[in-house]
DNA sequence: ATTATTTGCCTAATACCCCTAGGAAATCTA
DNA sequence: TAGATTTCCTAGGGGTATTAGGCAAATAAT
């Protein structure tokens, strides 16, 4: 009998691909093992549990992430920087929903180290030096810009913005000209 | 045999509670049965189904927030609104993270329809009209709001801020500053 | 090339969870 | 109080997660 030729990586990419078909709550041990043509328990060689494979999946999705907005951000600053760092990400969720889910998992704090995390808020600051706003504003600016992408990406791709006519990337490019308004005037205190 | 005295509503109510105590991912029929000492099947003749019953918790939680939202609304107006609202959001995601992620849940249509998704954009369009912003940049503006709010709680709640020593709260209040002054130098075109 | 060893996948089994069908008892109605 | 209704139960089918233990295929050692 010929082995499948399972492995850690092909099961994780696998679920990937699977996660942005089908979405990722939906993205199952047994489903997976379905698509390799194998019963579940033959995953658990190569994978803890179904915990451990999501957060796998979320890890990444997050260093594909940030691998994009570190390419999107080379040679760009200031305005530029931001809205081509903002676009990597929503291009990315509308790219990859299962993906993008997975990597707004909750991660252990350990797994949260191992991933790319950290480069991503580097990033979050390389852009806000463009506007030169100093601690703590710096970090205050950051968490609201997260905040905005994520949050506005989560609803569109949730068709919280459906209901009205209005083209949600005219949107968009309102929110980050207005996010750079922000930045540049943020309020003293 | 006495009965155990379950109606939809008490189910409902009992699942909101248990999403909040463990999280609204695990609530589950079996759970909650067992929370009234009863058999799951039981469950069936005043839910429909475990999709139903998430449903219901979701419309519940939309229902709350948007008293909550409508009572910190009155009498405010301009920048007083606009944080009595937010605050609103942030508060009640504290207190009852199981029903806000619950209110997260993306609704059918119909569903959608019959829950309180027109109260909050009555009152996001409400909030802006302090403003004076003309449409589309109102609808632009409403879709940033939403999202920085959502998001910004979404990533609070995840543990996302907590790398770094400043309080989320003081952040929060920065960022709502930080709208407010986007919303009354909103960029034209 | 034959063993020995590791590794990959399987069978079997347990434990939950979701859900349907049909029955019996508690409660309401006439 | 007889009948109708509602509430909850038992039984049972099907799906997912996970562990334990086994055989066979790929790999390493002799």
């Amino acid at each position: 009998m010929a082995r499948a030729g399972l492995t850690a990586d092909r099961l994780v990419q696998a679920a990937a691909e699977l996660a942005d078909e089908i979405g990722f709550d939906k993205v199952t041990v047994s489903a997976l093992a379905r698509r390799f043509g194998v019963k579940d328990a033959s995953l658990y060689s190569h994978v803890k549990n179904a915990q451990d494979l999501k957060e796998r999946v979320a890890m990444l999705a997050l260093g594909e992430m940030a691998d994009l907005a570190a390419d999107a951000l080379a040679g760009r600053a200031g305005k530029d920087a931001l809205v081509a760092f903002a676009n990597t990400y929503r291009t990315y969720a509308k790219l990859h929903p299962g993906r993008y889910a997975a990597a707004q998992l909750p991660l252990r704090p350990e797994a949260a180290e191992a991933s790319a995390a950290r480069r991503h808020s580097e990033m979050n600051r390389a852009i806000l030096r463009g506007y030169g706003l100093p601690e703590p504003a710096q970090t205050d600016a950051i968490r609201m810009l997260a905040g905005t992408f994520h949050g506005y990406v989560t609803l569109e791709m949730a068709g919280a913005f459906s209901h009205t006519p209005r083209e949600t990337s005219v949107s968009w490019s309102r929110t980050l000209d207005a996010l750079d308004v922000t930045l540049r005037n943020w309020p003293p205190e």
